[in-house]
DNA sequence: GACAAAAGTTACACTTGTGTTACTTATATA
DNA sequence: TATATAAGTAACACAAGTGTAACTTTTGTC
């Protein structure tokens, strides 16, 4: 019972992404996001205490969807293979390490969102060991590089995302020679 | 004549820089800035209109001084002994790319912050064919590969100074590793 | 020593954002 | 159809930031 929502978690967690891409975390207001959602201030308040209980939130829905793609990589069983769906993951949405670094910046102002950090710290954890057997497998094919730690690795795939594509190749193109660029560099063979 | 100043230009743009990278463009305030120099906020005003003014001056300044540091790559022959020289100059300060960003969010509030960013945007072209022309020079001597965009041959190097060095190596050890990875990857030859 | 000028402060009016309370509106179901 | 209940709003007191005007402090120079 009760009334129809004029808003969904859905268009909720959409606004605040754009808010935050668009702002930053201390842009972010719950001012702002009403507005966009077209409602009072006050009916954000019916569902969270305040900004932190809702970007913390926000970021555990994120991480969660996040960490369910990759999960699915690890079904190739070639580290080219995963590789490659790796690459499909992070490109298909590419603000996953903005929002991330945002992500950090959250106060503790309750117990709610002190669990709710704590849940995205675990998650976390997920994130990274999942990665972990990404990598370990790619070592003991004996691709990887043995003189790369595992963060440069790591750091390098998830950093291409952010570089604005403003070349003119169409986004497959931009994809594919990143990944060459990350496999084989930009130099050419003899340097 | 007149009485000493409490604080230089030198002391405004150090906490200026520190205050944009850990609260951002729109968490950075002249009550922030004021306490962290020790002066009341007014005094501030005595030199700067407002946020923006301050913010694209100081842009001015950060974006001068990293072009004169580049400038002097090109005094070095070689690509590669130019190579080397970015690297040192982009990690002598790892928060231009950052500093940048945050750059272009700065709104022409009047004539003297337009003009301002006016002028950001000529040092930006600068910048950008100093750098086109050390990637010629990498074309010329056939040392970068065809198939890699001007804009991702940049957008790789400027990107790697934000990989947060987790891993235990040294700075030096660091950046080597780096080079090593740009210019020719992170997968072993055969692969 | 007086005084011009630069540097700095205090205080005020204003704007934007926060968190809460008391209220109204809509709707499923008993 | 009445009613409990969830959804939504309006309004208030408060906090933090802005920009300005009137003031005081310091210092070099005549």
């Amino acid at each position: 019972m009760g009334r129809e929502r004029k808003f969904s978690t859905e268009d909720l967690y959409h606004t605040t992404k754009q808010l935050l891409l668009d702002h930053g975390y201390e842009g972010f207001t719950f001012t702002h996001l009403a507005n966009q959602l077209d409602v009072s201030r006050a009916a954000i308040y019916k569902y969270y205490e305040n900004k932190e209980e809702l970007l913390s939130e926000y970021m555990l829905f994120e991480l969660r969807s996040f960490i369910d793609d990759l999960q699915k990589i690890s079904k190739h069983r070639s580290f080219k293979n995963q590789f490659n769906a790796l690459f499909d993951v992070i490109f298909n949405d590419m603000s996953i390490y903005q929002i991330r670094e945002i992500g950090m910046q959250i106060a503790s102002v309750n117990e709610k969102v002190k669990k709710n950090k704590q849940a995205l710290d675990r998650l976390h954890i997920k994130l990274y060991s999942s990665l972990q057997t990404f990598i370990e497998l790619g070592r003991s094919e004996n691709i990887i590089k043995n003189s790369i730690p595992d963060n440069l690795f790591l750091g390098f795939i998830f950093q291409t995302v952010n570089i604005p594509n403003t070349s003119g190749l169409s986004h497959q193109d931009w994809v594919e020679t990143m990944k060459e660029v990350i496999c084989h560099g930009m130099f050419n063979k003899e340097n």
